[in-house]
DNA sequence: TACGTGGCGCTTTTT
DNA sequence: GCGCCACGTA
């Protein structure tokens, strides 16, 4: 084999560091910011600055003269990724452009889209979301030979999870089966069939989902003549944030990668892994000592979020795991003016009426109301207390639901652009012609053979839709809307080139949907404001593919600074889940609903493994808190809830902890 | 195809 | 206790 010789940027003249890192950091970060090439592994503890170090570090490797598009940097959400690159671009605005830095996706969307038929796609793939993806797995149960309709078989949405965890987990649909669905053991043969077809199927409309993007990546990468020497000698720093949340697929992307230089730097937290049930293994991280061999290890533990109390409370919350890096978060803190507090309450309505009132005794001290959060297990915990803070005029906001991109008004109308990018994106077809009156199923399965025999084998459309759908027939109902579809149609994709995505979308609106719009919603305003948002960010974009990947990867918009000023005017409290909520914190943080069967989830009460996790989340939860922390629990579910009332117990979570980490507060009624 | 009614099931959701 | 989906009917 040839031997490899590789230049390193030259250093700068004169190139003392500009930046002093042992005043920036305290020791422990610096020591992980300058470490010595080479494995490494950075446990930062909750508040710890884990995004600062990892922001130095690649200012670290910058300033040392590694090029940037040496470095790459893996996170799990847009957000990280794009707060640690700013952050970076800030402390060296010349030398950080060209960084490979983003979510694990959306670096295998990048590989793939340099490299689509190694694994067997053609250019300009499309990419299914979830939604998309049950579609087509609808589309799947004829291809298979089965009955969509037969209730022995999981529905769509279930196919989707057992497929998932199968690529993310690197197991067999048998294995998936008995682990998490055992119910369906006896079909495994026939899951077996659908999980083939629904492969052919993507190949045939040329479109991935957000699985793909790292499995096909993987099969990429492996082979050892493949494209993926060129990235394993390229990228001679990998960094990886959240390592703890990583599946044992992300783990193998990763591997494959680092294998050449085995420059890899993971950062985590072993304490705050809690997508297991995504297929996210806390081995990972607690291995990797193991798996990279002489892996140098730093700790990062110094606390710059929390009162010494509330974090006192969180050590001990953690406590009770076996499976961790034993670790204590130091405070940096002066200790704060209480301990938490631990309240007892009758019922969930008198949960609901407690926070909000304390809520505004707290607004009354001066607290701003974006400054609170209530956190719990579950979405349904909130509803009483929702109901309560709504009859007291508390503004609040909930993270949940659907995000931006996946609202039904926006995803009508990228599907024009979508089927207008990829004519064989059968599934985006489908979901517009069936806006059309007088079109379902049926009608729309008929259009699309039509079009499929005009298209032929190519991937493009020559001709006009006007010429591909001739002689196609709708029902007089729908006469009128399908003569305007097809104009629409010519008018984003002449001769089969789509126009630039944000002309397309205006196109569409105008022509089409701005009509069907007002007929079908109620809240017809807001959704054509989104439509309007939506066209203007696709201003930022000419190509149509290269837009369309972004909505896929990325869940929301970033706020224009018109919205931003308008939700800065009104504050509101936060309500969320503990999931969604990490890595965020507040003043004051309320956790509720601390109940056995509810926070442990009565669903993973009964396994170590699930139990840890739990324990892992209220870790989390706690966490959050920067002066002050009140937990609650109620003694009876009552309505607002199903299956009438019932006494409950408080979390083993609380029992134990000690009882001098908190304050009890003895609520009683005043009337 | 569009609309009304009964049955079922009901954690979390970075991409 | 409610909402969604699937099935029945026009």
């Amino acid at each position: 084999m040839a031997r490899t010789f590789t230049l390193n940027r030259p250093v700068r003249a004169n190139a003392a560091p500009a930046l002093d890192y042992a005043a920036l950091l305290n020791a422990q970060q610096a020591a992980a910011a300058t470490a010595a090439p080479g494995p490494a592994l950075v446990i930062a503890g909750a508040g710890s600055g884990k995004t600062r170090t990892l922001t130095y570090r690649v200012a670290y490797l910058l300033e040392n003269g590694v090029a940037p598009q040496q470095i790459l940097l893996l996170t799990f959400t847009n957000k990280a990724a794009k707060e640690m690159l700013a952050r970076v671009a800030d402390l060296l605005p010349e030398t950080s452009q060209g960084i490979w830095g983003g979510t694990f996706h959306s670096i295998g969307n990048r590989l793939l889209r340099r490299h689509p038929e190694a694994v067997g796609f053609k250019p300009g793939f499309s990419i299914l979301d979830r939604e998309d993806q049950e579609d087509l797995l609808k589309l799947v149960f004829g291809d298979a030979g089965f009955d969509p309709k037969d209730k022995r078989y999981p529905k769509p949405e279930v196919l989707g999870d057992i497929f998932s965890l199968a690529v993310n987990m690197g197991l067999s649909i048998e294995e998936v089966l008995l682990r998490k669905y055992d119910y369906f053991v006896a079909l495994t043969e026939e899951i077996g069939k659908l999980q083939a077809a629904y492969e052919r199927r993507k190949l045939a409309l040329n479109v991935v989902d957000f699985d793909d993007l790292l499995e096909k990546s993987v099969r990429l990468l492996r082979p050892a003549d493949g494209p993926g020497e060129h990235y394993r000698r390229q990228f001679q720093f990998i960094l990886v944030d959240e390592y703890q949340d990583t599946n044992r697929l992300q783990a193998e992307f990763i591997d494959l990668l680092a294998q050449r230089h085995r420059s890899i730097m993971v950062v985590g937290d072993d304490a705050q892994s809690i997508y297991s049930w995504r297929g996210a293994e806390v081995q990972n991280i607690l291995d990797f000592p193991q798996r990279y061999a002489g892996a140098a290890v730093y700790r990062i533990e110094t606390n710059y979020r929390s009162t010494p109390q509330i974090l006192e409370l969180a050590n001990a919350a953690i406590a009770g795991n076996t499976r961790q890096f034993q670790k204590t978060l130091v405070p940096a803190r002066p200790p704060g003016a209480a301990k938490p507090a631990l309240v007892e309450l009758m019922d969930g309505a008198q949960q609901a009426l407690f926070v909000t009132q304390r809520i505004l005794e707290l607004r009354d001290e001066g607290v701003e109301l974006d400054e609170i959060a209530v956190l719990y297990r579950a979405h349904f915990h909130a509803m009483e207390l929702q109901l309560e803070l709504t009859r007291h005029g508390v503004p609040f906001h909930i993270t949940s639901g659907l995000r931006f991109f996946e609202q039904a008004h926006i995803k009508d109308v990228v599907s024009f652009l979508k089927f207008a990018v990829n004519p064989r994106d059968e599934v985006a077809f489908k979901r517009v012609v069936r806006l059309l009156p007088g079109i379902g199923g049926s009608a729309a399965d008929k259009l699309w053979r039509h079009f499929e025999a005009a298209l032929g084998p190519r991937d493009r459309l020559e001709g006009s839709f006007h010429e591909a759908f001739a002689g196609a027939k709708v029902g007089a109902k729908s006469a009128k809307a399908w003569t305007q579809l097809l104009y629409t149609f010519d008018e984003i994709a002449p001769q089969g080139q789509s126009v630039a995505p944000h002309a397309a979308l205006e196109s569409v609106v105008e022509a089409v949907y701005d009509d069907y719009a007002k007929s079908k919603f109620p809240n017809y305003d807001q959704r054509r404001e989104d439509l309007v948002t939506l066209a203007n960010y696709a201003r930022q974009y000419q190509d149509p593919t290269e837009f369309l990947a972004e909505l896929a990867l990325v869940s929301a918009v970033e706020q224009t600074d018109a919205t931003k000023r308008a939700s800065d005017d009104d504050e509101r409290v936060t309500l969320s889940s503990v999931h969604q909520a990490k890595g965020l914190e507040w003043k004051v943080v309320f956790v509720i609903s601390l109940n056995e069967g509810s926070f442990p989830s009565q669903r993973n009460a009964d396994s170590p493994a699930g139990l840890e996790e739990e324990r892992r989340l209220f870790y989390v939860a706690v966490t959050r808190a920067c002066d002050e922390l009140v937990l609650t629990y109620p003694n009876m579910r009552t309505m607002g809830s199903y299956g009438g009332d019932l006494f409950m117990r408080p979390s083993r979570f609380i029992d134990e902890l000690p009882e001098d980490t908190y304050e009890r507060w003895d609520v009683e009624r005043g009337w």
